[in-house]
DNA sequence: AACGTACCCTGCCGGC
DNA sequence: TGCCGGCAGGGTACGT
């Protein structure tokens, strides 16, 4: 599923296909989650950024294009099976695929995020200076939420989703069902190197293709980062720091990943 | 206010 | 072999 990596690796690829290109039609069938899209039409594109998992793509006249991908929507240059959205530009088209369908388009004046209250209220981006230990301990502090919850909720960090959340507690060591502010000093310290370190280098791999496909680069390339995954998708699979068979618990409704010896819930 | 749960949606998988 | 119920999950709505 999309999470910072493959969010921001669309991104980057992207950005040089659509700065300063004026939008044309945006054909859709489901004004439910492609909303004001109208509103798109005949605009230039003036900048391509990215905020957690929204895509935030700056238009003239002040507007704003924000794009969220949900479970498996993801960007084309050709069309391609479950075409969504079809974008008209000069010299392309870009296509929407999404085949189950949570994802969502809006158009907004700039950076009124009221229909959008996840967007206003997301937490520090992970690879920057603004995410430290001080303040993800402040978030964790204030809940009464599991650790993996609360990662989840975008609101301590954003960008971070259920293949990662795995990823990084295993990384820090840290049982996924343990009180978020029950966390020690030194286990938040290894959280938020861990939650970067993943993060980093799934982004340097240009994000992760999950065995159902549904993430492709817009030009059908996979990511390459499941190969290195410790724990997603492991379930039987033995630890690959201990050799203990890597169990799934369901947490919330998601489920997660865990090494049962390397992460005790304390 | 904070928390838990149902829901959205559809391809895929396991069981019979 | 083919049908079908159940599952997956990011984000949101809603009830307690």
């Amino acid at each position: 599923m999309p999470e910072l990596p493959e969010v921001e690796t669309t991104r980057r690829i992207l950005e040089p296909h659509l700065l300063g290109q004026k939008i044309g039609r945006i054909k859709h069938q489901d004004p439910h989650k492609y909303r004001r899209t109208d509103l798109a039409q005949g605009r230039t594109v003036v900048s391509a950024g990215r905020r957690g998992k929204f895509l935030i793509f700056g238009l003239d006249k002040n507007l704003e294009l924000i794009v969220h991908l949900g479970m498996t929507g993801g960007f084309r240059f050709e069309p391609a099976s479950h075409l969504r959205v079809t974008l008209e530009l000069p010299k392309q088209r870009l296509y929407f695929t999404d085949a189950r369908r949570f994802g969502k388009w809006w158009v907004v004046d700039a950076g009124d995020y009221s229909g959008l209250p996840l967007l206003a209220k997301m937490g520090p981006e992970p690879l920057s200076s603004d995410f430290t230990p001080e303040k993800l301990q402040a978030s964790l502090a204030k809940t009464r939420r599991t650790i993996k919850d609360i990662l989840l909720m975008q609101e301590a960090v954003a960008g971070v989703g259920n293949i990662y959340v795995d990823e990084s507690l295993w990384q820090a060591r840290i049982h996924p069902l343990r009180r978020a502010r029950s966390l020690k000093p030194g286990e938040i310290a290894r959280l938020h190197h861990a939650i970067r370190d993943v993060i980093g280098r799934a982004l340097e791999k240009g994000g992760s293709t999950l065995s159902d496909n549904s993430y492709q680069q817009p030009s059908g390339e996979p990511g390459y980062f499941q190969h290195e995954h410790q724990v997603y998708q492991r379930k039987g699979l033995p630890c690959l720091r201990c050799g203990t068979p890597i169990e799934r618990i369901a947490v919330g409704q998601r489920g997660s990943h865990f090494c049962p010896r390397c992460q005790v819930n304390k």
